[in-house]
DNA sequence: GACCGTAACACTAACGGTTAGTGTTTTGTA
DNA sequence: TACAAAACACTAACCGTTAGTGTTACGGTC
């Protein structure tokens, strides 16, 4: 039984947080490639196996913090209104997430992670696994009866629109370029014949 | 000046085979992660630093061969025929691509590329690679102007549908369905005219 | 044919991320 | 109070990769 209530909890977070303050410090301070993990573990007064134990690897410290992100993107599917149609609450999903990271005073951080391959890299293969995820999030909704590939390949072009979106001079326009693409690739998979009109349930 | 013709050419190809065949051999003998960069070196008879002045990484060592992934789908672009849409010859490529991963004598490599996470990202972020090169095919063909965005999605989904398409249970059939939202995604960013669906910003 | 610049190759040693192995302390609960 | 589990620490290593330093073999030139 035993709600976890917890003292240990709390310590083990505090730790946590601990560490990857430290790690975002030492980061902004001298460049990603430039500290060594050695020296983040040092400047959070912990052994380098107990930074492991807390995060999978280097690049986690990164990213492995409020990232809301797969969240939010499977909850813009399931928590939407009734008969709202699901290509417009992703495009609003993704714009938010999108402005985000651009005139976020989280800014620098992004700014770092489009500096390092390596961090660069280690987003684009955590976004594949957000795509699958969304994914099976579309799959799962009775009113939108899609097959899994098109469910699959709606998610890419959505993580797409992202990557895309963040790399570019205009975010906000290149998402809406973008999911006018994704609307009419989602019609088109629309069970019922097709025209404009789509089924809903 | 000098066709560098050269036996200092073929003895560099001839190291390089050498080497490439002593992984692939170690690779499908005992599986990628249980091979190690020194077992390659000693198995080929050269140094590591050799090795590495031939292959960039590990994962190169399987990759980098006769690769011609990202000259086949610009070229599918560029040489195409006179007045040949675009998306019909991008989907047969795809599925001359994907056909010969799938039903091809080097099937076991695919099948081990699959089984180790670190061949996948490193695989995933050179199509990354690829869709850029594509992206840039695109947009250089005078015949469709269409905006740099829509460029980049598109190549970007192309390359998820080979993606997912190498991943499916049926390749042909997943490359098909894929292909019919992406001509419907294309389609909509023809520049000549059609009622948009809203106003942007 | 001797000569020189260059590129391939080798070797040692190391660096940086990551993990195994082995305790030691803390903490929740019996 | 005692015990099991989990957090934490420390050493030492593994593995991919690179720097530094030579040595050798080739190709083009005089």
């Amino acid at each position: 039984m035993t709600v976890p209530t917890g003292r240990r909890e709390r310590k083990k977070a505090v730790t946590r947080q601990k560490i990857a303050d430290a790690a975002l410090r030492l980061f902004l301070e001298r460049g990603y490639d430039a500290v060594g993990i050695r020296d983040v573990a040092a400047e959070a007064d912990v052994a380098v196996t107990t930074l492991f134990s807390h995060f999978a690897s280097k690049e986690a410290l990164v990213f492995e913090q409020g990232e809301d992100f797969e969240q939010r993107l499977t909850r813009a599917v399931t928590d939407r209104a009734p008969h709202e149609p699901l290509i417009p609450a992703l495009r609003r999903e993704i714009q938010a997430l999108v402005r985000h990271c651009a005139a976020d005073s989280a800014a620098p951080v992004w700014r770092m992670i489009d500096a390092s391959p390596a961090l660069r890299d280690y987003e684009e293969s955590m976004r594949r696994r957000h795509a699958e995820s969304l994914a099976t999030a579309i799959a799962a909704d009775p009113g939108l009866s899609r097959t899994p590939t098109a469910c699959r390949a709606i998610a890419r072009f959505v993580i797409d629109a992202y990557s895309l979106a963040r790399a570019a001079a205009d975010p906000k326009a290149t998402v809406d370029e973008i999911f006018q693409m994704i609307e009419a690739a989602w019609e088109v998979t629309c069970p019922s014949a097709h025209s404009t009109g789509r089924a809903g349930s």
